[in-house]
DNA sequence: CTGTTAGCGCATTCAT
DNA sequence: ATGAATGCGCTAACAG
């Protein structure tokens, strides 16, 4: 059993304030007839304490059951240990998110740092949630991982106020980039390696579903899908490419109006969502996936579809965990891109003759 | 633009420490011209101030972009605002936690707390995870969650020690129980229901594969099986109950061994896991479900199988919310039961004539 | 190698 | 209703 050290209390006092009889540093530093500074020491290893007093301090300490307050240090070196990871899941947790959390956790465990988990629960997030008490700018966090947010978070801004290091994981708005480092696979190349899959395949008519024209990823992806185009000495035609909100719903809108109109043998769709749409649609037409119509998503969220659809697994975890790093890496360009992702080949495409 | 009070700094002494140009009480009662306790009072709302200086106060405090510092607050009240949620992920994230976590998560922030996440990484975990860093009584958090671990949890003692309110989700090691609450679906309640519906539809001749028989959870289900049993006048027949460790590969196995054996013309598992280890030999032995046989699982984890199988759903992220309303309820009882559940009926029964 | 002093930024008595 | 003084538990200069 510990022995606390100010058990002079009465009864009524040990239970009103909870560990408010927690030894502190002055009762270690009392017992071992030592300072203060020395106690310090001996925890934080920084300078050198004797071997015999280093003992002694650990051994009352232990006794004590006396441990640093976290948060009294904290006010001091104005470092709290704790990370922010800012995930917008406003429609529902998605199972990126799950592995993000799981390679922030996991690395930053490494350096004894923790994670405040702040999500933006949709619908709760209303006017008020702004309020005062919601100021970012309060928040004990020394560093901060966002997950790329769909729509515009206004909460960002509070955060690069607050210059403190962030990362975002995925693409940044341009208007934040020299202020925040941006972690992300390289959407040109997979794209390039679809559309390349496809062509050697033997499709030549591939149209792409791309998502909001003017977000960088979708920028990105138009690059790849041209580059192995013009490989294989096809011209970019406008016609085979669309944009789409990324839902299920849109694209099964999207199918109804090009599944029976165009000739595509192919359609790389932005997500498994708009691919999931365009099964539906499909079968609606009669169209036959993939003896009709080849379809690769870009995008994985894991979404089960029959025939299995061809997709892009991302390696979250590893995406997370390079999040941690890149925070502490002052050396490190804003933009970062990372190798993590893998074509996932599945049973939604077929060998053209 | 904000207004720092402290520009007489060198940019040296600037950028070297990040937030330290951040104004702080005394600027803003210097600037007010009132006392640091009164602004204190303005922004905590306890005693009460003139309206003409609350509005002095918060406009001085808004062009200087003060705001309260939480550690430094939380060094005084004892109170963090944060609350730790511990999940032994050691196999991997489960369907539940993310849900769990979202209900948490949007308890929490009804009163302004945040959510410190603990995942136990699996491997990472070793002995030196118990090292000085990794002490929790360090930890700044005022209260804690914890996920029913499946195996001993070493941490649970230490968060114990803390003297913090504590609330289990799931069934609590008993050893702990007059020390935490415990929140839980209706165990016996579930088991019972399931077994009575598959003895409305014939069945007569129904197997358990139960957990670890010495876990609260397994006794409990054994009661709700017997219970219904006992309504239909069917004696409890131990040959036809079994233990298994909840793995797929032990469904499996312990299919082999009674699939051929016994006579059941149904058999309710503990969880999908096995419940999938089942359909497997069952494939292997040319039983056909739900033909020849029919499952009833009594835990979800989402397992994907065909014909759907028939299982428990739990609303978790009710459960994720009720534990935090009972982290402040006083007056609660040790043990409190929710009604979180539902079943989910699919292909994976018949009905028999 | 060790001790002394002085804050960190705030809430909380207790005066006025 | 407001202010002055004290301390929360710790680290960081600086002295010795």
């Amino acid at each position: 059993m510990k022995q606390y050290a100010k058990m002079n209390k009465t009864v009524y006092e040990y239970h009103k304030k909870g560990c408010d009889d927690m030894a502190n540093i002055n009762d270690v530093a009392r017992k071992a007839g030592v300072s203060k500074s020395t106690v310090s020491n001996v925890f934080n290893g920084k300078k050198n304490v004797s071997d015999e007093i280093r003992q002694k301090v650990f051994h009352i300490a232990d006794n004590l059951g006396y441990y640093p307050n976290k948060l009294a240090s904290a006010l001091t070196t104005k470092r709290t240990g704790l990370t922010g990871l800012f995930i917008d899941n406003n429609s529902r947790f998605r199972h990126m998110d799950y592995k993000l959390i799981e390679g922030v956790s996991r690395e930053l465990r490494k350096t004894n740092k923790h994670m405040i988990l702040y999500l933006q629960a949709g619908k709760d997030n209303d006017v008020n949630a702004m309020d005062i008490n919601n100021k970012l700018i309060a928040e004990p966090i020394d560093e901060a991982i966002i997950i790329a947010p769909m729509v515009k978070d206004i909460r960002i801004n509070e955060l690069i106020d607050m210059r403190k290091p962030i990362v975002i994981i995925g693409q940044a708005p341009n208007h934040l980039l020299p202020r925040v480092k941006c972690l992300d696979v390289d959407n040109i190349q997979i794209s390039y390696e679809v559309t390349k899959h496809l062509l050697e395949l033997g499709h030549r008519k591939i149209a792409l579903i791309n998502s909001d024209s003017n977000m960088t990823i979708s920028i990105d992806r138009m690059k790849g899908y041209i580059k192995a185009l013009k490989e294989y000495h096809i011209e970019y035609n406008p016609e085979y490419t669309f944009n789409s909100d990324n839902t299920e719903e849109m694209g099964q809108q999207l199918g109804s109006r090009i599944l029976n109109q165009l000739d595509m043998t192919a359609v790389i769709t932005s997500s498994d969502e708009v691919a999931s749409g365009l099964y539906k649609e499909a079968e609606q037409c009669g169209i036959a996936i993939p003896k009709d119509l080849s379809i690769f998503a870009l995008g994985g969220t894991d979404k089960q579809l029959k025939p299995d659809l061809c997709t892009v697994y991302v390696d979250y975890e590893k995406l997370g965990k390079q999040a941690v790093t890149l925070l502490s890496d002052k050396e490190a360009r804003t933009n970062q891109v990372i190798d993590a992702y893998e074509l996932c080949i599945a049973d939604s495409i077929k060998r053209i003759i």
